[in-house]
DNA sequence: GCCAACGTTGGC
DNA sequence: GCCAACGTTGGC
């Protein structure tokens, strides 16, 4: 299983509004980045990911699963926007604010701080463990 | 509100 | 195909 980060200004999209549509879950719409969406392209079914809001806030606030595979952009004019769809899995007991992955060793290289301005980014397997664990959640959620 | 980093666009 | 100009993002 692949790990990803999806990263949302929370006055626009936020997590709560996200755990609103429950098992259904959300399209992950508005990507117009070629990058962000081959990450999108890549990912599988169940894939995890973590929920990053930016601007407010700065922080590792949840964990998301992909519910949906690449499909078209519904907000899009342009079929070469697609996207998935996403559902909140749990809340991290603790958030995780960017200040403080900074501070960690294993964090550091980290796309968010490598690469700020990329929404859809990916994760490896110990950088999940190690901010799960940060969170406060058991194993890897 | 500022500015650095990055991606995209368009002229050549 | 290069690169300057521009727009957008997001941390500070």
């Amino acid at each position: 299983m692949a790990y990803w980060l999806f990263k949302s200004e929370p006055d626009v999209f936020s997590f709560e509004m996200l755990k609103v549509k429950g098992a259904a879950g959300e399209e992950w719409t508005g990507v117009r980045n070629y990058q962000a969406r081959n990450n999108m392209r890549a990912m599988k079914l169940g894939d995890r990911g973590f929920f990053y809001h930016s601007n407010i806030g700065k922080a590792v606030v949840g964990i998301v699963e992909v519910s949906k595979l690449i499909h078209p952009d519904s907000t899009a004019d342009n079929p070469a926007w697609e996207c998935v769809d996403v559902r909140a899995v749990a809340d991290l007991p603790r958030h995780i604010t960017l200040d403080e992955i900074k501070t960690v060793a294993e964090l550091k290289e980290m796309v968010l701080v490598k690469n700020s301005r990329l929404s859809v980014q990916p994760v490896s397997a110990a950088e999940w463990k190690a901010i799960c664990k940060l969170g406060g959640l058991k194993g890897s959620a």
